[in-house]
DNA sequence: TTTGTTTATGCAATCGATTGCATCAACAAA
DNA sequence: TTTGTTGATGCAATCGATTGCATAAACAAA
């Protein structure tokens, strides 16, 4: 039935006034009257009038559509924040584009140009891993487009940034093993020139010293956290000597990965070694033993992640008061570091 | 310094041709001369030239934008299901804006409202357990903007739709318990309005009957599948005389829900109760005992689902093949309902 | 009555790309 | 030379909403 969608010129034409009018009508412009406000605001009802979005972005230059890049999608941290973001933008009348990089910088580079392509109002990005450089972001700066880092951030370009406090992560966890009498402890962590991975370091590094410890000799590892990479962390961990009491890792993964490597081991955890992850994935509270480890509020990240950048697309926030944001971590203390004296 | 975008008036200007040659030329309309053709687009890669896709969509009446609509975004199924969607759509020339119902019917209908009218140009959905009518759907079939239906779908609207052999997945569940010497065989169920949940229900009885047994009276039950459902279910199904021998739930996370409450019996799994869940959620490989599951392929249905929603808007496929796409399943054999006699 | 001020509405250009319909040049066939 | 054909390009309208700048009507003040 429905031939087209009716447009401000059908419902202009049915009431015999101009295009403009009904426009402001429905914008509820108070230079319009409120009886034909009203009548307009009546037939456009009776006609079933949806405001066409895209002839309103092209005038107007908004999309009210915001992009989101993250290295995975189906991650339960990323896919968290997503749904934060999902939640406040809704709320603020912004659709949300989604894109994964898979941790490729090549891939990256071609989302950001898609979504600077499509007109996005503003975007939040988590890097992929292997994002060395920013030059692909610089075009949003240079073009006024809004940008929010979260989690893997960089300070190579002005934006709001949000992350947890991971040097506090870090050292809380930390504290943690050497509270149960862990005097050689191990760390598992990611690539350094990831913000995220060199404060959590530091963080255990800062823990190490303050208590008149030293991290053992060999015993800080990079890798990219995955599940291969802990297995192999462990493996070169378990030829140490003295052996780690502790390994803290950089994310749970490889603290999963690791507790599972010694179940075929003769080793213990938490008596023998204790582990502390780092995320609180949902896994890490259900694994044997359960996962001591530092929770990091992904939804809530998310929700403020488009808090800030909405602000920042209405103009009630600019780039003079650009911060980064530090959200509170815990640490959430399980059986994987608890020894009974 | 790039004060606007440049556009193809802009390109036209520089070298003294009409716009509509350039926009011809740079879709590679062969009625353009090579040569001209090639001028073209080398200014407007030096003028940094990048198409309006705003403009375009308004001309056009194609967004290149798809829609999904999924009860939550940090569920691993649907976050594995829209990261295949995004790489398909991706490849496609796609982009994909998300939403999620957290199960709400009424949030459901106004993030539809909004997909419509943003115009996207076909719409992904698996609807939120509160929805028993779809008339917040038809306005897409009306006007013709494809429909990909997955996982929680209907009959009342046509369309494609992707889900699981649900019905196999059950039987070969139940079976799978029979074959350990199970009898007394409990099924924790979704709603029934969910085909899903239904086709599990049949597959288990008809495995059952197929071996001669009966479901055990009051061992079959209704809930929405949470953890705190499967902590009820498991609390009624230990009041039942015989105590079921095993428990076949429509999902994981019930599977686990009953297992960790279990611990603090003295009934152990599976010695005492076999449980078999569904789905192969992260967390059932994990837990001890691991779970026996039913692998669900997200990721290949998100895939199946953006290609078959891609395919109809390109016009390769029409409202007479709709078809529903059946993925197999597979049972993934673990601790949780194997007996060693 | 004239002038000035509000209030309400319309005109027409604009956003940038697309496309049906000319038009025109070049060349071939007659 | 004339006619026909092919190939290449331009014109101008269009998509639907927005908005600066008139304009008109109504009313108040002088």
């Amino acid at each position: 039935m429905k031939r087209t969608e009716a447009t401000i010129h059908d419902i202009a034409r049915a009431l015999n006034i101009s295009a403009s009018t009904v426009s402001r009508a429905l914008k509820d412009n108070p230079l319009i009257s409120a009886a034909t406000r009203e009548k307009i605001r009546k037939t456009a009802e009776e006609m079933g009038y949806r405001p066409n979005v895209v002839a309103s972005s092209l005038r107007t230059k908004r999309s009210n559509m915001i992009g989101i890049i993250v290295p995975y999608i189906n991650r339960h941290f990323f896919s968290s924040v997503v749904s934060g973001v999902e939640e406040v933008a809704y709320k603020a009348g912004f659709a949300v584009t989604i894109s994964q990089s898979n941790d490729s910088y090549q891939k990256e580079v071609q989302l950001a140009r898609a979504l600077y392509d499509s007109r996005v109002d503003g975007v939040i990005v988590s890097f992929a891993m292997d994002t060395h450089n920013f030059r692909h972001l610089s075009m949003f700066a240079e073009s006024r487009i809004p940008l929010v880092f979260f989690d893997r951030i960089t300070d190579e370009i002005d934006a709001n940034r949000i992350v947890v406090d991971d040097f506090s992560g870090g050292r809380t966890a930390t504290e943690h093993l050497i509270a149960q009498g862990c005097r050689n402890i191990a760390h598992v962590s990611g690539p350094l020139h990831l913000q995220i991975y060199d404060n959590r370091l530091k963080g255990y590094l800062a823990a190490l010293s303050e208590a008149g410890l030293q991290p053992p000799p060999g015993g800080i590892l990079h890798n990219r956290l995955t599940r291969a990479d802990g297995e192999e962390a462990i493996r070169q961990l378990l030829t140490l000597k003295p052996l780690p009491d502790a390994i803290f890792c950089a994310n749970d993964t490889t603290a999963l990965s690791i507790i599972l490597s010694l179940r075929n081991s003769p080793y213990k955890v938490p008596d023998d070694i204790a582990v502390v992850g780092f995320s609180n994935e949902p896994f890490s509270g259900l694994i044997t033993p359960t996962i001591t480890t530092i929770s990091q509020p992904g939804y809530e990240m998310g929700c403020r992640s488009a808090e800030l950048l909405i602000a920042e697309i209405k103009g009630e926030i600019n780039a003079m008061q650009y911060q980064t944001y530090t959200m509170p971590t815990e640490l959430i203390i399980r059986e994987s570091s608890v020894r009974v004296p």
